[in-house]
RNA sequence: GGGUGAUUAGCUCAGUUGGCUAGAGCGUCUCGUUUACACCGAGAAGGUCGGGGGUUCGAGCCCCUCAUCACCCACCA
């Protein structure tokens, strides 16, 4: 026997991977003439190449996988496409903290210099997450992997760009910008982190030019003092009756005199401070808007570099917006026109990455019309084209695409996808600009007339949102049989940023949604609930956890107890529990093994069990037989094939706990099976977890230490191992592989048919556990009061215990088993419908009469609910007749126990 | 301000269309060398299912309400 002593998954599982590899078996067969039905895809959240994988994507890969492998193991075509990201501002934000160390700056390099430099870079840290990849046991198809810069990424968002370019969906604004003036890039609005930070509200007296009545001055409030004068109005609210008079009038801007106009908008919250603001269209998301209403000019006062513009002033330019404050402040309360200051928390945009405050600044941008796509999205999502799970995600989404901004995609960051955008720099007639995919380029000519690259790159979420048109090789003339994807899976938090994206793009180009089902998963966060993060130092790395428990102990460990779009803790103990599961399953497949090795090497001797098989003639009705030869009713079986598994076992059930294993191996198999159509990934493992332990090593695995069959034994242990295998892919394969009866590779098992057996027979072996139960627990409470003495079973007309007694003296640990032979003595057991006792001495029965006491007490408590239940004529009347008559014989039961009890209690 | 979710055992969580005594893992306690497994076996303790109200024969589940926590979106001059 070569299988090792004990589970140790450190020694076999960057093997078992590479056999899988070198195999070939991650490998979609390209379906051609199959059909759509029998194909199952999916594609990865490409995972940051330059980087090293986090928790999310252990649970992300234990997710996925999990699916691809259940569904490779029913037989359909199944294709899990890998990627990796360029993640264009965190692998930028990375390398240019790499270029600073080094004492460099991006300054000193053109743009496709730094690109190439980037790309080194890249390519010397990128086997890093492959390799964390396969730690994992993700079987996906390594040559098929997708980055998010090849050559087919690039062609098709140049395509969809073009299409769109015609279509008028891009235009050229200038418009309000989240700039970080550190890392000198523009983010979109979700990019963009807001906190609640202390702040100042500052109050300022803006000088009419001429008096309106009474009123000389208005009085504004504002937090950013330097951006005054980029002001280009006062705005008040159209109903306050206080500013009635002065709309259409102007004020003289404090500091530089220079008069703007006090329009009415409604803007203006009359309840808020004085009621006026002062309007700054270049510097504030509001003002911008106020502006575009009032025809307002835009003063751009801050440069990119976060420093004040002439514009400013000369006693300002050049300064920080920081010291340009204070300065100006300064100035004001000389001029006496600062008239109060107070403290307020006030919410405020930093950059994700550095905490740099986000600077709303004028900046000519690239943007997409979202109107039309987001329409389509929603009109496909009303339509149930797509099911989301959790279901609820659907309605946000939706929400959220109703309310969609035009989309900013230009980045200032050379790391990315060139916008193939070009603008005439010479004379001549030609367009403005004009779209051409020679990026390679910085200058080109067309008829003669010569054009400048714009510098900019994609948002790094345009090119991603083809994710499932490139990974599946969607082309216009030749679509993929695998788009759209079956399931896509990916974190709760991108559902904006990426689902939504990739919804409208998937529309838009092809016309379909890009994928049938949606899973999001939410946060994993640490034992203590909190969110991981390197601040807090509670960052918890799956590759420490696969080295540690094995990379099948992980998998286990992070689905359980985890549900679609919950942000869940995150325990060791459930990885603990996961590992026992995979020892417990390496344990009872050795032992299996054994018996096998057994049978194989003591050829024709049949286990000294006939005696038993004689004793055990006629249980359930199911006469006892080893497995040379039948006799008359004894069940012979074959796996009953529901047309995913053409071979079928040859087993016979020879005993009741033989039919009841497979009666519950049906069950777990058709709970898995729904679990998985369902999404419940921590169901299924559940399921499983209870049927190998609780059912499988405990009851069945135990009473074959009685009567042995060895083929229903590898039949049973196949099917485990099969159902499991999705979950746990090391460990199964590594047993599959040290079982001396199997051949091949699990990976590419079927999923297991039904096996058949006998009801009645399964049922009388639920009785039988309920007898030994019941046998376990009284002698152990019997202890206590024995000291650690344990009692024989005696029997009187018990037809069940009577067919089995050595199972039954096996399984509940009696030192002895006997027929009462028409003579009770000893301790009843309160076990309805069984007479059964335990020989115990008469002063151990006095002894034990408090705890007699005790359980005529519950049993009278359960049946007091029972009997209220049945006194109540409503419930006789409305509830279904089969819980009635439930309830009625459950009383009988428990009156019958009762009385027993009773009897019991006057003897002594 | 708008939205979403959560609140069940000491901890982390299940509990599907309302239906027998509310479950699991880990932890705790008692006992235990039995043809695999001490990463084990047997048994046990531990819950007024966040509070209140309602619907129902029957509510952890449905409805209303309050409380607490978390997250998302918008806004904050």
């Amino acid at each position: 026997m070569k299988f090792a002593s004990s589970y140790e998954p450190q020694n076999f599982e960057t093997e078992i991977y590479a056999g899988w590899e070198a195999a070939g078996k991650f490998k979609a067969i390209i379906p051609g003439s199959e059909s759509k039905q029998k194909r199952f895809s999916i594609v990865m959240p490409p995972p940051n190449a330059n980087g090293n994988l986090h928790i999310g994507h252990g649970l992300t890969v234990a997710l996925e996988d999990s699916l691809i492998r259940y569904h490779r193991l029913r037989g359909e075509n199944s294709w899990y496409i890998p990627g990796a990201d360029h993640a264009g501002f965190e692998t930028w934000v990375v390398y240019e903290r790499a270029l600073e160390a080094e004492g460099h700056t991006r300054f000193e390099y053109d743009r496709n210099e730094l690109y190439a430099r980037v790309w080194d870079f890249v390519e010397q840290n990128r086997g890093n997450m492959e390799l964390q990849l396969r730690a994992l046991g993700a079987s996906c198809s390594w040559e098929d992997l997708t980055f998010t810069l090849d050559e087919n990424v690039v062609r098709r968002v140049y395509s969809t760009f073009e299409k769109m370019w015609k279509d008028g969906m891009i235009y050229r604004g200038e418009k309000l910008v989240n700039f970080c003036t550190k890392h000198q890039t523009a983010f979109a609005d979700i990019e963009v982190e807001h906190s609640d930070d202390k702040g100042h509200l500052w109050d300022i007296a803006y000088e009419l030019t001429e008096p309106v009545g009474d009123l000389k001055e208005i009085i504004v409030s504002t937090t950013r003092p330097e951006t005054l004068f980029g002001d280009t109005a006062v705005a008040v609210n159209p109903g306050d009756t206080r500013y009635k008079d002065a709309i259409g009038k102007t004020v003289k801007l404090p500091l530089t005199k220079r008069e703007i106009p006090i329009v009415a908008d409604e803007h203006a919250d009359p309840e808020y401070g004085t009621g006026a603001v002062k309007i700054t269209p270049a510097h504030d998301p509001d003002d911008f808007e106020v502006g575009l209403r009032h025809d307002l000019p835009r003063i751009t006062v801050i440069g990119f570099d976060g420093k004040m513009l002439p514009e400013a002033g000369p006693d300002y330019e050049g300064l920080s917006t920081e010291e340009c404050r204070a300065k100006v402040l300064a100035d004001l309360e000389a001029e006496g026109l600062l008239r109060g200051e107070k403290e307020l928390v006030h919410s405020v945009s930093h950059c994700y990455k550095c905490g740099t405050v986000i600077e709303p600044l004028l900046k000519e941008q690239w943007f997409i019309d979202t109107e039309k796509l987001a329409k389509m999205a929603i009109s496909h999502l009303e339509n149930d084209e797509i099911k989301f799970h959790p279901e609820n995600k659907k309605k946000v989404l939706i929400n959220y695409l109703k309310g969609l901004k035009d989309w900013n995609i230009s980045r200032q960051i050379p790391w990315g996808i060139a916008i193939p955008m070009f603008k005439k720099i010479s004379e001549g007639d030609g367009p403005e600009w004009v779209f051409d995919t020679r990026t390679n380029l910085s200058e080109i000519e067309i008829g003669g007339v010569k054009y400048r690259r714009d510098e900019d790159t994609f948002d790094t979420w345009f090119s991603s949102s083809h994710w499932p048109i490139v990974c599946t090789n969607w082309e216009e003339d030749k679509p993929s049989d695998y788009y759209p994807l079956n399931v896509m899976e990916t974190g709760a938090d991108i559902l904006f940023a990426w689902v939504a994206r990739m919804i409208m793009m998937g529309i838009y180009v092809t016309g379909e949604v890009p994928f049938k089902d949606v899973y999001l998963h939410g946060l994993v966060l640490d034992a203590h609930g909190k969110k991981m993060s390197k601040s807090k130092g509670n960052v918890i790395n799956p590759m420490d956890l696969v080295s540690k428990y094995g990379s099948d102990a992980f998998r286990l460990g992070i689905l359980r107890g985890r549900s679609a779009g919950m942000n869940q803790a995150f325990s060791e103990n459930s990885v603990v529990s996961g590992q026992k599961l995979c020892n417990k399953l390496w344990n009872i497949s050795r032992f299996i093994q054994g018996i096998v090795d057994e049978e194989v090497s003591e050829k024709g001797y049949s286990y000294a069990n006939v005696d038993v098989v004689l004793e055990n003639e006629g249980s359930g009705g199911v006469a006892g037989l080893n497995s040379d030869h039948y006799g008359e009713g004894s069940a012979i079986h074959s796996s009953e094939s529901d047309s995913i598994n053409p071979e079928q076992y040859q087993y016979t059930t020879n005993n009741m706990g033989e039919d009841w294993i497979c009666r519950e191996l049906n069950k777990c198999r058709d709970q898995v099976a729904q679990n998985m159509a369902e999404y419940r990934f921590a169901e299924a493992v559940e399921v499983l977890y209870s049927t190998i332990w609780d059912k499988y090593a405990d009851w069945f695995v135990e009473s074959q230490k009685i009567y042995k069959n060895t083929s229903l034994l590898k039949a049973t242990l196949e099917t485990i191992l099969t159902m499991f295998h999705p979950f746990a892919p090391f460990v199964t394969e590594a047993i599959w592989q040290n079982l001396s009866w199997t051949d091949g590779m699990i990976i590419d098992a079927k999923w297991p048919s039904r096996l058949e057996y006998d009801e009645i027979s399964a049922e009388n072996f639920e009785r039988l556990k309920a007898v030994v139960s019941e046998i376990r627990a009284t002698n152990t409470s019997l202890s206590v009061v024995a000291r650690g003495k344990k009692f024989g079973l005696l029997y009187g007309d018990d037809i069940l215990v009577d067919d089995n007694t050595l199972l039954v003296k096996y399984l509940s640990r009696v030192p002895a088993i006997a027929s009462t032979n028409g003579q009770p003595r000893g301790l009843r057991l309160a076990l309805a419908g069984h007479e059964l006792y335990l020989d115990v001495p008469t002063d151990v029965v006095t002894k034990y009469r408090d705890s007699l006491e005790e359980k005529i007490l519950a049993v009278g408590r359960e049946l007091d609910g029972l009997n209220a239940r049945m006194m109540n004529p409503a419930y006789v009347e409305r509830a279904p007749a089969e819980l009635v008559k439930e309830t009625r014989d459950a009383i009988s039961e428990k009156e019958d126990l009762i009385s027993r009890l009773k009897q019991q209690l006057e003897v002594i």
